[in-house]
RNA sequence: CGGAGUGUGGCGCAGCCUGGUAGCGCACCUCGUUCGGGACGAGGGGGUCGGUGGUUCGAAUCCACUCACUCCGACCA
């Protein structure tokens, strides 16, 4: 993409109602616009990270077998009546009327849709287990937003539901969310921390959080060094085997948010320099809650000894708008956004130092179209001004790469090439970068 | 919802107290000089001051109501 040819508004001042370093860089960087309270446009760039997260859940949602569909954003109230949540969800659910007086809803979450689309569609324990997600926009109407896109009240989110026949098997189902969602993080180069949780108002006894560790994140959390440490399993892993030795890996460790945080207990399991408390983010959430909506909403199957038996379900949400903010709250500097390169909008940032001259823009038009044609995905700033300073800008925006291509350079038939993250820079021919990103 | 604030061009702000019909920085446009880490000069364009009503000869400025947004708290992917 060229510059000169993209919608990239970008701001020199901190808009004042930025408290917080990834609310800020994203408005700077132009990749939201407050739409109201809570409420964003997607600007192209932000759109190009969104979609990216997306893509990532989405591939590890199906490694690990779930399966995708999509459900509407406006749902009816009739099944939130079935279920009994439709008064106890209270304001934070969006009510709407339609033109002849039913009441809908903007859906906050999908227990209830899904389950009705289950039981509707699957009678026997034979088409179990099952577990359907869909990645979707909610809506909930916080009491305070805040935080941007990290706690707006429309937000993008992946949710998915397990449908098992007992409660064993649904705990493998869990324990396949579990691993999935640790290398789903893992993969947008976060460092996330599974840690147990309260089961809040969707209820339940199983649950855990998982949190990303960032300087400015909302809540304390504490937990084991080793924790931190530990890598995510491999791409390789076999969903369909014994996954607990690997969850208690993760588990057996000390792990918790302040509101469950037992000093005395801290102290006692974990050695006093492997203690870590920190910041953190919640970007994921899974649950086991058993049969609360089947029974309630009458999802049977009939087992093999021809009874009916209200199936156990687990559900399982990844903030995917919040990721974008968090990933900018865990990965930045004074200079702006380090995009870690999995979800980054562009791989490359190429600057012409000098537009208008012949031989910088022949170099830069080459380099362009050659890593273009090669499916390199660059932005190439073209344009003939200095706004903020072209430096600025690309430090600011945050894309893993820089090439940077002037007079001199070329003099010498090398470019720069500036790694964002370390700052490391080369020289290199034209052909050297050729290389080093087609390969 | 309780508390505290703010609304003046795209962004950041001044003007309001002491009414006389709008100003600054950045951004934007034109020309020129520049160009290897947030360039400089000159010249321009853009707002009737969140909205409604009132007071007044006259309201961004005073009064009332209203809407929106932000921050702190309780709540959350």
């Amino acid at each position: 993409m060229r510059l000169s040819e993209y919608f990239l508004p970008l701001l020199r001042d901190d808009p004042k109602e930025a408290e917080i370093v990834s609310h800020r860089y994203m408005l700077r960087a132009g990749l939201i616009r407050q739409a109201s309270a809570g409420i964003y446009s997607w600007l192209p760039m932000g759109f190009r990270v969104l979609k990216k997260i997306e893509a990532i859940v989405r591939e590890e949602q199906n490694r690990a077998g779930a399966i995708e569909l999509l459900m509407p954003t406006i749902q009816s109230a009739e099944l939130w009546r079935e279920s009994g949540r439709y008064d106890d969800y209270g304001k934070e659910m969006l009510r709407i009327e339609d033109r002849s007086g039913r009441e809908m809803l903007y859906g906050p979450t999908n227990e209830e849709l899904i389950t009705e689309i289950f039981r509707a569609g699957v009678n026997s324990y034979r088409d179990l287990p099952r577990n359907l997600y869909h990645i979707q926009w909610k809506f909930r109407d916080e009491i305070r937003p805040r935080f941007g896109v990290m706690r707006g009240r429309e937000f993008l989110m992946k949710d998915g539901y397990s449908f098992d026949l007992d409660v064993e098997s649904a705990k493998h189902s869990y324990n396949q969310m579990f691993v999935s969602y640790l290398r789903t993080f893992d993969r947008m180069g976060l460092k996330a921390i599974p840690m147990a949780a309260d089961t809040g108002p969707i209820g339940g006894d199983l649950s855990h959080e998982f949190i990303i560790l960032a300087d400015t994140g909302e809540s304390e959390v504490f937990c084991h060094q080793d924790l931190i440490d530990m890598d995510a399993p491999g791409a390789d892993v076999d969903y369909g085997s014994d996954l607990q030795p690997e969850i208690d890996r993760w588990t057996n460790h000390y792990a918790a948010t302040d509101e469950l945080h037992d000093p005395a207990k801290f102290d006692e399991l974990v050695p006093r320099e492997k203690q870590v408390s920190a910041r953190g983010i919640e970007v994921g959430h899974i649950f086991f809650f058993g049969t609360k909506y089947t029974e309630a909403m009458n999802c049977l199957v009939q087992g093999p000894d021809g009874k009916q038996i209200p199936l156990q379900c687990g559900s399982y949400g990844i903030g995917v708008s919040r990721l974008v903010g968090g990933i900018i709250e865990a990965s930045h500097d004074e200079n702006g956004i380090i995009w870690p390169e999995p979800v980054a909008p562009f791989r490359i940032g190429l600057l012409n130092l000098k537009v208008g001259d012949e031989k910088t823009d022949e170099a830069c038009g080459a380099l362009y179209q050659q890593l273009t044609a090669a499916g390199v995905e660059v932005l190439y700033d073209d344009r003939n001004e200095r706004a903020g300073g072209k430096f600025a800008t690309m430090d600011l925006i945050g894309l893993p790469w820089q090439i940077i291509v002037g007079p001199k350079g070329i003099k010498s038939g090398e470019v720069e090439v500036k790694n964002r993250a370390s700052g490391d820079r080369e020289s290199l021919s034209m052909d050297a970068v050729l290389n080093k990103f087609t390969h």
